[in-house]
DNA sequence: ATATATTGTGAGCGCTCATTCAAAAAAACG
DNA sequence: CGTTTTTTTGAATGAGCGCTCACAATATAT
């Protein structure tokens, strides 16, 4: 049957609007302020096909991070990729998330919020890609910064370390903005950001 | 009747303890999943007793979440104020904020997450106590930068931002810490991102 | 010791909400 | 078009939980 295919396609843009349409209130009420007949109501199905397309609101809520997460790791590592130069690398890590945050405003609210879903005895295996995604992105920063540290162009400092606080850095200090606006711009504290990572990491020119 | 004075006392120390062991299970679960009984449970009350307390369970969980944040605000300026030199005042925002984490683990780990109880359309005095409270920290911060700028020992950044991402970063890398805990210890985090701090935003000697 | 006031208790009320499922609607088929 | 299969629907279900309040226990006063 040659339909498989179409329907497939069709099963995947639904789902991907319901997730889309989800990730805002859940970004804007948290997880528990949300029903599922809201999500049914904004989405435009019904409360029962919900079930159709995930296990159930957990599913539906850790389905949303877990993909937007990958999204995530595979724009910074595209835009890193792209690019040349140790100096340039490093400063690519960080636009490229500032930017990622700036478009996907909702996931990063919600991400570093960290709310969990649900009590943590059950380890589902969803839950368990959303860390491995963490982690993986981790490392990935992780080993372009000890590219840096073996070019000599940053002092030697613990890369995973680094790579933790960084990345918490960016996260928070963007969301941060967002919840309090300052004076500055988003850009701008991105520059900042920058420019004292830079010099607190790199080696001593001259 | 003298007996004020005393039952006054008790209350406060029930109070008190009361809201110790709320926020452990807060801390492990999230404000969503800890339900009345088991804060009755756990501080050896029953549920009626709590509503002598507080008014409810958000009551209950703002209380908590509000005073530690007083008391970190004061640890934290009182180490500052018996410092002197700016170099060592910098310093010490940065060591005085690791240490309260190390001691308050716990609700370090809810005031990241930024779980904020219940849907959001009606602005407690409470919570508006506590926005009002990390507002006052951060100002707090954002003047002894300025001193620090104004002494020249600092390049002239924002203040503001620059106390806000300190203030973010000191958590975030300390309760990241906590979630995933690296190779390296604590300690060593405190001083790596004192070190790029430091670096970061020193003017540039001789 | 008795009466009165204060404080503590937890079963039960009322409500919310995730989930289900029988029936309706739509699609596919011949 | 009728029939069968698939998909959608949302009212009904039942579990869970914050909070109340009639009552019990305890403390205080006389």
């Amino acid at each position: 049957m040659e339909k498989s295919a179409r329907k497939e396609r069709e099963f995947k843009v639904r789902r991907a609007e319901i997730l889309e349409q989800a990730e805002k209130i859940f970004a804007s009420k948290g997880f528990y302020n949300v029903t599922m007949a809201e999500i049914a109501n904004v989405s435009g199905f019904s409360i029962g096909s919900l079930y159709q397309f995930f296990e159930g609101k957990e599913n539906l809520y850790c389905s949303m991070l877990s993909e937007k997460l990958d999204l995530m790791h595979e724009q910074v590592r595209e835009k890193v990729k792209a690019t040349s130069g140790i100096a340039e690398k490093i400063e690519m890590i960080i636009a490229a998330h500032f930017q990622f945050v700036e478009n996907n405003a909702d996931f990063c609210k919600l991400f570093i919020r960290g709310e969990n879903a649900a009590p943590s005895e059950v380890m589902t295996s969803l839950r368990q890609k959303i860390i491995d995604g963490y982690s993986q992105h981790l490392t990935f920063i992780e080993n372009e910064l000890k590219s840096g540290i073996k070019s000599g162009f940053l002092r030697p400092f613990p890369a995973r370390d680094v790579a933790s606080v960084l990345f918490g850095l960016i996260r928070f200090s963007a969301v941060d903005w967002m919840l309090f606006p300052a004076k500055t711009s988003l850009s701008s504290r991105k520059d900042f950001i920058l420019e004292v990572f830079l010099r607190g990491l790199q080696q001593n020119e001259k």
